[in-house]
RNA sequence: GUGGCUAUGGUGUAAUGGUAACACUAGAGGUUGUGGUCCUCUCGUCUCGGGUUCGAUUCCCGAUAGCCACCCCA
């Protein structure tokens, strides 16, 4: 039997078609109200514990000089060729949307005089963060970052000190299976001669390496250490390791914050693979990674030690380390581990209302109610009273307040305990005070 | 950016070349002004566009989005 005709269809589907919805952006999201319960439990736990390490908030603009990223960030990264949200203004000025949030605060620093302050100085962020790559599970165009940095101290001791922070607000948040993976790149001074080490060597193994690898070789030489092929890394485990050839004051740096680290019992994985994809790191680099059921491990975030970014923003010589993790990925892991949802807002109070007369009743019972700190729940577009008492329950109230016809007139209201289901009236005027005593608020 | 997989009501899942089943959620009811149990009903036309077909949600192509790997990173 013969459905509905093609052309038929097409013309009940035209006259009843709706507007097409808009979308938003690909690689962004809405974050709604049930979400932003475990976001308020990452973000205020984050700004405590940065408010007991002695760290300032700093808010910095999200839009910033293309040129910040360029000489921040560094030319030549992945994050500044080809991932960043860029665009000119009315006037001509060339801006980008931030893709991290260290260059920001750098130039905040240098732009306030902050070298006058005294040192060290301590801030932390939070914040969109802006990246134009293909999106995925835990990877968005737009995602938010918690973070921090010290200014102006060299010490190991403040190397440590960071990432004993930042371990310290996953334990803290309630994501416990964490480890740090730690690292030391060089300076400017070791750095490049370690380079020409690991790249002669390559050199010599190029026919054993994966195409990826061929390419590792000339645009991101470091990266070739972490090559998941089987060939490759054969190659890469006896392959020259950085630790090996800093030179003498970065050597005794790390030494000294693996030892304070130590002292701190924080347990840590030398990682010579950890290289980090921003140009800016000196000396100290790490993670944060956690490992999920499977054992898959994940990065949760990252930081180290950017002893040149100041000067190469144009600010003075200037000690710095910092660092960042991803609060959307930290949500979806504390998901994962069944961290508890609760949806629905528990009330202390519900009005209930029975026409006009008791609807305008409530709308100034329930201002009086919240004025004394009562948690008060009402539909005031509602009906009947049968669905008003099913929203009272779902809520939790303890309480439910009823003016229907006959209370409206006579200025009075119907105490319903929602337990045992006993009702009392009462006057209008004694009904906050008789709802605190019974509240014993 | 490259390669692959997927796309069904608010959510999570079925089935099928002849107009969709189940669970949960939500809304309205179950006689006059009373909740939590129970019962009834309602909410999709199968992401969008095109093609094949008598007929497509089901097959094909394209778009879009999500996911996975690489890359990279938070």
């Amino acid at each position: 039997m013969p459905r509905v005709k093609k052309q038929d269809k097409k013309e009940i589907k035209r006259r009843r078609k709706k507007l097409t919805p808009i979308q938003t952006i690909k690689g962004m999201k809405d974050i709604l109200p049930p979400e932003q319960l475990i976001w308020n439990h990452v973000l205020e736990n984050g700004r405590k514990l940065c408010g007991d390490f002695g760290f300032g908030r700093i808010e910095t603009p999200i839009l910033e000089h293309t040129e910040l990223f360029h000489r921040g960030v560094g030319q030549i990264t992945d994050i500044v060729e080809k991932e960043m949200f860029s665009f000119e203004t009315r006037g001509g000025d060339k801006v980008s949307l931030r893709p991290e949030g260290t260059a920001g605060v750098v130039r905040a620093y240098i732009e306030n005089g902050m070298s006058k302050w005294s040192q060290p100085v301590k801030l932390y962020y939070e914040g969109p963060m802006f990246r134009y790559e293909k999106p995925q599970a835990g990877r968005y165009r737009q995602h938010h970052q918690f973070g921090f940095e010290i200014f102006g101290d060299e010490c190991p001791a403040i190397d440590a000190q960071i990432i004993y922070l930042a371990w310290k607000i996953f334990q803290k948040i309630g994501i416990k299976n964490t480890t740090i993976q730690i690292n030391s790149i060089g300076c400017s001074e070791c750095r490049p001669a370690y380079k020409k080490l690991l790249t002669d060597y390559y050199e010599m193994k190029i026919n054993k390496l994966c195409m990826d690898c061929k390419r590792r070789l000339t645009d991101n030489p470091l990266r070739l250490l972490d090559c998941k092929e089987e060939k490759c890394m054969q190659v890469a485990s006896a392959a020259p390791q950085i630790i090996d050839h800093l030179c003498e004051e970065c050597h005794d740096h790390f030494k000294n914050v693996l030892e304070f680290l130590d002292e701190l019992e924080i347990s840590y994985v030398l990682n010579s693979s950890l290289v980090r994809g921003l140009d800016y790191y000196t000396k100290t680099v790490f993670e944060v990674w956690e490992s999920n059921a499977e054992g898959a491990q994940s990065s949760l975030g990252g930081g180290g030690r950017y002893d040149d970014l100041v000067q190469i923003l144009g600010g003075e010589d200037t000690f710095a380390i910092g660092f960042s993790f991803g609060v959307e990925r930290a949500v979806e892991r504390l998901l994962q581990n069944g961290f508890h949802l609760e949806r629905k807002i528990n009330k202390d109070v519900f009005l209930v209302q029975l026409g006009n007369m008791a609807r305008k009743k409530i709308l100034k019972l329930f201002d009086n109610l919240i004025d004394n700190n009562i948690i008060v729940g009402e539909s005031l577009g509602r009906g009947s009273i049968k669905s008003q008492l099913r929203m009272a329950n779902r809520s939790n109230s303890k309480i439910a307040l009823i003016i229907g016809q006959k209370e409206a007139i006579d200025n009075t209201v119907i105490i319903r305990d929602m337990e045992s289901g006993m009702q009392e009236v009462v006057v209008m005027e004694s009904v906050v005070a008789e709802v605190k005593k019974r509240l014993k608020k």
